[in-house]
This record gives structure tokens, C-alpha cells and sequence, in this order.
DNA sequence: AAATGACCGAATTGGTATTTTAGTCAGTTT
DNA sequence: AAACTGACTAAAATACCAATTCGGTCATTT
């Protein structure tokens, strides 16, 4: 096409800048100078900054997903699927510039709009394992339970470890984390 | 006694203050005034308002061990046990009007001195439950396991239920909590 | 010897002048 | 005329500084 898709460009440049400074830091006019087009172009595809944002963070949520569906493995059992999954958002999460960058804004500064963004991140995950829980339930490969609890559990249960348990004990290695699912969450802990 | 005992009368007054108006909002001529004594008197008890905060968060560990100890049942399974003393504890922190303040000051503020007298109040939960565990394990009635990471665990999926759950959906019951933690940690998801 | 409160420097607060920013819109370009 | 632009505005954020407050000390009192 002849001509330049400006919407792809402002979305580019407002990834570029939201990954390098966060939400708060970045600027329309920024954005604008770094897209190459006037401010109010980008007010013809999106109503405010936060809606453009928000664009940004559902195409962030399309990632994940991305980067985790390669990680599942229809034959594999449920506790190598949710351990992929999870290592998986986890690398994502510790890799991506937009993720560390927002995580740290979310931690410092609290920024309203980046705390639900990130909200809607964590849902979209659940979510997701909602549905890998769901499967494994009807092939009867786990006893029935409320499959988002379930998610919510598993989820917070790894955030915990892999974050929080470093505060003060040594980081807990991949196959240590693997262990410690397997035996609290699939084998329980009765003898 | 005739003589006043003055640390005493310190000390009360501090764990009002603390209570009342929370960390940062307690000045020390208020504690003072509050005490019946000279704001120099303070400074022979203790170096520091923060050390004499420290020694208020010492009493609420006493405190929350006591209630949660009168919980505890030797002859009762290794559920009932965990159950009881989380539920306690939950208890105790919307009950008790000093924790309510720091919890608040911790989240709004996120004061230092706050963060951390936090902290040191989880790392003793999780220090008295890890002695529960270690004697579950003991007695054969769980597998054995690492009873710290355990009792971590079991406190952190605890708080997320009763906490983090109910921002999005209806809040669980304590009888709901239970079953969870049987199914979840106890009996294994494993069909 | 024990207790006190006036006192000190550092930190916080409140008020305000200045700058920055999200969003608009009259005008320009294509 | 449809798409695009950037100077403009009102509101919000920031920088600034004076005034106050606070943790901690110590010379004096009890």
C-alpha cells in the first residue's frame, strides 16, 4: 500500500515508549514524534492515552498467549502443562521490556490505569489455565474442582514462590518448584 | 509498687497512639503526653521511636501466638489444626485495631518501618506453623516435606483466598476455605 | 539518680508560581 | 472533502520556598 498505516505506526512507537519509560512517563506528544505524525492523528483512532494503552496491553495479552499455547502439549500430563505454562509467564514476564517496565511502575509508583492493566493480565493467565484445568477434568485426569479456583491457586501459589519466597530463603530452582506443584497441589500431603 | 512503673505507662500509651493514628502519625510528644512523662523519659527506655514500635510488635507476635495457641488442639488432625490457627489469625487482623492500622498504613503508605514490622509478624506465623507441620510430619500423619516452604505456602494460599479472591467474585466461606485446603493440599488434585 | 521540657537540626508540610500534559479544533495539506 | 496537523487551553503535575513539625538531645530540676 501506498499509503503509511498510521495506526500501526502510532501503536509502535506507544509500545516503544511505554516499554522504555512506563505509562505515566510517556507523553502524547512523545508518542506523536516517535510515530511521525501530528498529536491529533492519534486522537482519530483513540479516544485518550489510556484507551491507546489499553490496545497496547490486549496485543500484550495476545503475546503471552502466544509464547504459553506453543508450551502445551495436548498428550502431556496436567502437571508438565502447567508448569510449562507458568515457567513460561514467568520468562515472559521476566524477559519482556513492557512487563518489567510496567511491574516496576506498578511496585513504585502504584499508577492506577498500569495496576488494572496489569489486573487484566492476570485474569487473561487465569483464564487461560482455567481452560487447561477444565480439560484436564474431563478426561479425568484430575478429581472435578472449580476449575478458576483452581487457576487462581496455581497461579498465586507460583507468583509466591518464585517472587516472594526469595525475600528471604535462596530462589527455588525450575524442578524444585515442579516438586513442590506435583506434591502439594496433585499428590497432597497426606501419607 | 509506690513508684510509677514508667516504661509500663510508655508502652500503653505507644500501642494507643500506634493504634489510633498508625507509624508515622504517632509523634512522640503525643506518647508523651498520652504516658503521663517527659519526652526525655522515653528516651531512657528505648533509643528510638522505632525501637519502641519494635517492642509493640514484639507484644502483638506474643499476642497473636497466644490467641492462636488456645486454637490448637494436639489430638485433632493436622486440617482442623491449620485451619483453626489461619482462621485465627485471619480473625485476629480484622479484629485487632492496631494490625488494621498497619495493614492500612502498609498499603497506603507503605511506610518502611511498617513493610518491615509486617514482615517480622508473617515470619513468626510461619515460624509457629512450621513447628505444627514438623510434628504432622512427625507423627506420620503428612509426607514429609520442608515444613518452612509448607507452612509458606499454606499462608500464602490462605491470605490470596480470603484477600485477593473476593476482588473479583463473592467471598468464600470459612467451611468453603476448609474444603479447599483439604482438596488443594491435603488429598491432591490427582484423580 | 531519675525525670523533664526547652531546644536543635532535619524533615515534612502547605501554599503558590511555573511547567507540563492530555485533549481540542481551526486551519493546512493532499 | 477527507485526512492530517500543531498551536492552544484548561487541568494536572512539579518545583520552589517559607513555615511548621518532629525525633532526638541535654542542661536543669526534682
Amino acid at each position: 500500500m501506498a499509503v503509511i498505516d498510521r495506526k500501526k505506526l502510532i501503536l509502535e512507537a506507544a509500545a516503544k515508549s511505554f516499554s522504555l519509560y512506563g505509562y505515566k512517563a510517556t507523553t502524547m506528544d512523545q508518542v506523536a514524534k516517535l510515530a511521525n505524525v501530528g498529536k491529533g492523528t492519534i486522537y482519530t483512532f483513540f479516544k485518550t492515552k489510556e484507551e491507546l494503552f489499553d490496545e497496547i496491553i490486549s496485543s500484550l495479552i495476545a503475546d503471552i498467549r502466544f509464547e504459553v499455547e506453543s508450551a502445551l502439549d495436548d498428550s502431556a500430563s496436567i502437571l508438565d502443562n502447567v508448569n510449562h505454562v507458568l515457567a513460561r509467564v514467568h520468562e515472559f514476564r521476566k524477559s519482556h521490556q513492557l512487563t518489567i517496565k510496567l511491574i516496576q511502575e506498578e511496585r513504585d509508583m502504584g499508577t492506577q490505569t498500569v495496576v488494572e492493566a496489569m489486573q487484566r493480565v492476570e485474569q487473561s493467565i487465569i483464564q487461560y489455565m482455567k481452560g487447561i484445568i477444565q480439560k484436564a477434568i474431563e478426561k479425568g485426569e484430575i478429581k472435578s474442582c472449580d476449575p478458576e479456583i483452581t487457576a487462581f491457586v496455581m497461579l498465586k501459589m507460583y507468583f509466591s514462590l518464585v517472587n516472594e519466597w526469595q525475600r528471604n530463603h535462596p530462589p527455588l530452582k525450575k524442578e524444585e518448584i515442579a516438586k513442590l506443584f506435583e506434591l502439594y497441589l496433585l499428590k497432597g500431603l497426606l501419607a
